[in-house]
DNA sequence: CTGCATCTATAACCTGGTGGAATGGATGTC
DNA sequence: GACATCCATTCCACCAGGTTATAGATGCAG
């Protein structure tokens, strides 16, 4: 007896969820779909997983044995996903480094190209991730190393080297009265509203609402965004300013979005990791040399 | 990203076989299907899983990694399978019993009766099995309990508790010369060709052609058969005859097949199995122990 | 050199499974 | 009694996957 992982998955989803219509939306299909997936897997395995009311699907037993061990297997063939693309990056040269939007800058570039000398025949694929995704796909292992801002979720699982650190600055609407001036107080900005990272992003997220560094004074979220995109966008349109690296006026500069040095406010911190498996990969641990030979050049 | 487990077992077959054409006989499906599943894998992976080649198909660095996780993956699901299957039976109250065809007669049906009498609600479920499957589903966990003939492959990874024994019989033709005799002496069926089942069975097959009671006499083998019905034809058309338990002549009783005893050949005893898991399952007890009353009563 | 065997890849075709939108039916709730 | 909220069903369109037949590459034997 086969099974396609997908129908795991949606099945996990409605035992979670207690409902087809809810977890239909949460796996992206209709809610028919679901409804079949569901009939589909009870068919085949010949054993009826869930009770059906008004209120919802209710697991039978025998349906929480496998909500049980359904996630074992998701897990082994993840596993297995992640070994056999790493092995295929290795065989084919890349090495793939994931980073978050705010630790992009100049640095990035150099770290590239030297890796490129050191390392001929090898090439750097930069993969941007979305701030929910904190180590930047380096905990599902989609990436071999990653440039970050520290401190970030899960860094403890993970090996860690500072590079540099940076002054941070405040995005603004290019109409913001504030914009007038050369230089802003960290104080001065406590009652704006801010565009922030979602809640999930935790740690993350403070640190860019500099949470710990307004005495106690709360703060106001004016936008929530996912991506540098719709950041810039929340910005220009006025739902709220934001800390950002003062690299991000290079990098993400835009009409109607103006940046400005901030003070009162702590340095932000870039770091480059990489998964303690990759502690003896001589290509990760190249390109973490050339992270460090550039942050501190001897 | 989502698998069938198909594709991985198809995956594991090209591996292991290192050809389409061989892979393909083995998990029954035309060469170029398995050609596209193996392309429809590398393409979900974007990996290149295989070196194709006149000689065949290697696998690559990627692949090989692949081939170490994969098994894992089918084990967690197959392990998910049996439970989920199990905690129905129990939900349903269904004691599943395997049992090869040789291991047919009266008793079972006593057995059965006594077990019905012993759980009242309870519903038991004989399966048959083919004689390549030398423990009748049950170290697949396919089943509760089994009733077989001793000793079988794979009997040390189980309970045991012998029953009863019975003496070995021949059937043959009804033209066949020695069917006019009342009582038959092994020796004079030595170089009769046998009716046998299939190699892979091993100890069960050489224990129906009593190989070590020959003397050294070689077999000849006239036919292999998987199944009683194949293994009654092959008799009654002359292929040749073949070593039954007594009870045959009753549970196997066929125009053209004629049952006669035969002296010079050890008994054959049958037995009841079970996993070591249901130690303490107090149905897969009580099965037992109705086996048990049954087959040496107090 | 030629025919044959043995690989995999491709083409053409057919079927059935799978998803989406709309709708039905049952059942609480205000 | 209108409404909201579940799951089930219907209808339709589509693509994945299978099969057979065949092509293309290559080694081997006579």
């Amino acid at each position: 007896m086969d099974v396609d992982t997908r129908l795991l998955r949606s099945f996990l989803a409605v035992a979670e969820e207690g409902s087809l219509t809810r977890a239909a939306e949460r796996v992206f299909v209709s809610q028919p779909a679901l409804t079949k997936q569901i009939r589909q897997l009870e068919t085949q395995l010949g054993v009826r997983l869930f009770e059906r009311s008004r209120a919802g699907m209710a697991l039978t037993g025998p349906g929480r044995e496998l909500a049980r061990r359904a996630p074992k297997v998701l897990a082994a063939w993840d596993d297995a996903l992640r070994t056999t693309r790493a092995a295929d990056r290795q065989a084919s040269r890349v090495l793939r480094v994931g980073f978050l939007a705010s630790a992009a800058n100049e640095a990035t570039q150099e770290i590239v190209a030297a890796f490129a000398r050191r390392r001929p025949g090898w090439r750097t694929e930069l993969r941007q991730a979305a701030w929910t995704n904190p180590s930047a796909g380096l905990a599902t292992g989609d990436v071999d190393a990653a440039l970050l801002r520290l401190p970030f979720q899960g860094q403890e699982a993970l090996r860690v080297e500072p590079l540099f650190s940076e002054p941070r600055w405040v995005a603004l609407p290019a109409a913001h009265p504030l914009a007038a001036r050369d230089t802003i107080a960290f104080r001065d900005l406590w009652d704006e509203p801010f565009v922030a990272a979602p809640q999930e992003t935790g740690a993350w997220r403070d640190h860019w609402l500099a949470a710990d560094e307004r005495e106690g004074h709360p703060v106001r979220v004016g936008a929530v965004t996912e991506q540098p995109d719709d950041w810039l966008n929340a910005i220009a349109n006025g739902y709220g300013i934001a800390l950002a690296p003062q690299s991000a006026a290079r990098f993400y500069a835009r009409p109607g979005v103006v940046y400005r040095p901030v003070t009162g406010v702590s340095p932000t911190q870039v770091g480059v990791a990489w998964a303690p498996a990759d502690d003896r990969n001589p290509v990760v641990q190249d390109f973490v040399r050339c992270c460090l030979d550039l942050a501190r050049p001897a």
